[in-house]
DNA sequence: ACCCGCATGTAAGTCGTTACATGATTCT
DNA sequence: AGAATCATGTAACGACTTACATGCGGGT
């Protein structure tokens, strides 16, 4: 199987969804670090349940289309479990923002630092949105977050990675930044 | 163009380089966040050639195959120097490790633990091999790190972007690991 | 009247990886 | 003798994106 099922039985472990729903979550929660249009879900989750792993029932709603709704089987559950403590393979990160930072010596110091600062704020905003995710998360569910068996651990410690990333990536920018306004007024 | 084919020409910037040194490159320098096998560099040089990105001559060689050396041409630079301004796509980092921290709550702590602490150790020994890098490079090329127009402070940009990124991972394994480790023995 | 949200799919196209293919020289 | 390095390409396959396709109900 391959990661996207993964992701996905990441999601129905915690809650039975319909592909709408999991399309939903996959631009924003764990699809801070993964993920998925609907084009692709759909398909796999097809493959899941030939695989055994995810079950559907038909939900019908007035006024509403009807929807699948998708539950994790045992055996869905018992092969996520195995997959989490195998090690990923080696992950290369892809950054266009790095490989242009790569060629900037041949740039105009002026738009290139406006760039760096503009990314910057980008990330800045990220972190924040982040940080009021993880206050609310400490204070609703502070018992939760440090129990290791509950998701709201692994949803957490998911979080605290993003908080990470950005604030690193906003203090790289505005070093980039820094660097390109010294050079042009010392 | 696509990104990699800017890729291709921020080396070329820099130096001529035949089709086989820019494999070896592209996984390494730049490669810490952009990749590329040969299978992909060989048709994109032929297509940045047809674009007149870049020429290539034949430089003959006893004892070893010939070999196609490419360099930039002044379309290619100012391409090159356009896009270095543009701000890059919405990136969405894909990382296969923060979705199993994502279903950590479902495995045994204990292999959970000991999985982030590999990954840790990895991601230390990456940075420790970043920190080479940059202490050589501040001392033997201080001058130009300096300089926001040489490619030194550009390649130094993009070496401390992974400093952070290192840095970062490694931090956040082993607070998922100890996390992990406090609710095995309290 | 028109757009948005719910809801589920398929098809075409792009980007990247793995595998196929060849051949000389140098190192072990 | 066999593996590794230099050197350049093509082909098959897989993952992901964008676009195509449909249809109802509610809000502006």
């Amino acid at each position: 199987m391959k990661t996207l099922g993964y992701a996905i039985l990441g999601l129905l472990a915690q809650e039975s969804l319909s592909g709408y729903d999991l399309t939903q979550l996959m631009k924003g929660r764990v699809g801070n670090f993964w993920s998925a249009r609907h084009s692709q879900i759909y398909p796999e989750l097809a493959r899941l349940e030939d695989g055994g792993y995810v079950t559907h029932r038909v939900v019908e709603q007035r006024e509403r289309p009807d929807k699948k709704v998708y539950e994790i089987t045992a055996e869905g559950l018992s092969a996520l479990r195995e997959w989490v403590t195998q090690p990923p393979p080696p992950n290369v990160p892809r950054d266009e923002l790095v490989l242009k930072a790569y060629s900037v010596w041949l740039a105009d110091p002026e738009k290139a630092a406006r760039l760096f600062r503009e990314e910057a704020l980008r990330h800045k905003e990220q972190l924040a949105h982040y940080e009021e995710m993880r206050t609310w998360m400490e204070r609703e569910r502070g018992e939760d977050v440090r129990r290791a068996d509950s998701p709201w651990f692994a949803g957490y410690a998911a979080l605290r990675r993003g908080i990470i990333y950005e604030r690193g990536y906003e203090e790289w920018c505005n070093w980039v930044a820094d660097q390109l306004e010294k050079y042009m007024h010392p």
